[in-house]
DNA sequence: TGTACATCAGTGAACGCGCGTTCACTGATGTAC
DNA sequence: TGTACATCAGTGAACGCGCGTTCACTGATGTAC
């Protein structure tokens, strides 16, 4: 149908990209196909093997995109917030992950929901993508601390088995303080347990604005880590 | 292959939806197919139609068992445990929602996970069953309330919009307290979070035991909602 | 400027596969006489 | 007890479908003379 013209090859792999997130925006990110693909774009299927040498390597460059599109929308939200307004720039990252979760659904799901069948993330790849995905999170926690206004859980909470892992790999990394990556870790479980039951329609049906949960909740959380 | 047997109905039912869970433990409930359950079962794929009209019948009846399973798992976490120790009672929930979810990450996953593709579940059907997991936890709720154990959210937290939300739905269902239902989504939201990022391989690599961090946040949320 | 040529993105046919579902059937079973 | 019969769980062939991937090809393009 299209004819070939040189110098459209990165065109088309931008198309295929595109046309990739609108049928998984449609009907899910396992019902993913090639040849769904190139009906969509009025290629034939074979013509997509000179853009991704197969369907896994589309899936995990679309995996990438998502990871980097996330972190990216976690970057932007921080802009124009003060920067020692801690609780601010906390807050505002969890309505950005939380606003960029619910405005691309699938996209949240192809990276944190079940894995499509058959699939296997290669990690050396994905890991990275996924890992810059929470260091807006982390960079804001370290600050705070740095400022000395983030609240340090109290060690009796932790097993001592959880508090050795910490400390071997703060060593490992060289990171301010073991308890930052934890608090990143135990923040972003929360802020993730709400907006993958919002994105998997799993609220019971008596809330009718999940948004106002999270608000709340991320009020809470943010007043519970970071001091005023 | 087997023969038919007068009374064999029953049985063959059973090893179907047995032979079904088999397979979503090994590929995943989005590979669910009924030709492999079928082979599996040495018998023809037709003969799955005399025990369930379509594919997706059985898929709903295989998330109504998960559901099921799941809620009898929090309610014989309970047993055991002194009514009135509502600290004890809410962890043993908590362990018990992880214990089940680990146990059966498929499971977990194929009721709180990425719907399968081209699959709608039937809402009447499947919604009490998915409710009834979750009222272990409200009557451990309610339970603590009535003893004047349970640390109320402060209401400057909720929205206006979502108050009146609760409220609302408090009245409809004669619930003893807006707050119950309020709280309990957060609880299981909390808890959710976590088991779904480990049930989906989500934690970052230093963590090493993903239970550590579940129980010292169970023992922080219980501490945060239950006086002592 | 005109022509011959190499490039290579996209084509179309074909491969083998697995899927859900339908249909007429078969043959062991339990039952009624 | 023996025989004829109705039942119905499971069979096997077939349907139409979509999938990922391969392969030899074609024909517009840009280039070199």
């Amino acid at each position: 149908m299209v004819r070939p013209i040189r110098g459209t090859h990165i065109d088309l792999e931008k198309a295929i990209r595109q046309t990739a997130w609108r049928q998984i925006a449609e009907k899910g990110a396992a019902a993913l196909s090639l040849r769904a693909i190139a009906r969509d774009l009025h290629i034939t299927a074979p013509a997509i093997y000179n853009y991704f040498p197969s369907r896994d390597d589309l899936v995990t460059a679309l995996i990438v995109e998502a990871f980097t599109a996330l972190a990216d929308a976690q970057f932007a939200a921080l802009e124009g917030v003060a920067e020692r307004d801690h609780a601010a720039r906390l807050t505002a990252l969890g309505m950005a992950y939380r606003r960029w979760a619910v405005t691309y659904p699938q996209r949240y799901q192809l990276i944190f929901g079940t894995p499509i069948p058959g699939y296997h993330a290669p990690g050396e790849i994905t890991a990275p993508a996924a890992a810059r995905s929470l260091t807006a999170l982390v960079g804001c926690l370290e600050a705070a601390r740095r400022d000395g206004k983030l609240n340090m859980v109290p060690a009796s909470h932790l097993a001592e088995s959880l508090t050795n892992q910490l400390v071997t790999w703060q060593q490992a990394v060289a990171a301010e303080h073991p308890y930052i990556l934890y608090l990143a870790l135990i923040i972003w479980s929360r802020v993730h347990g709400m907006v993958s039951l919002e994105c998997g329609n799993q609220y019971p049906s008596f809330i009718e604005t999940p948004e106002a949960v999270f608000d709340a909740q991320v009020h809470s959380l943010v007043a519970e880590y970071i001091t005023a």
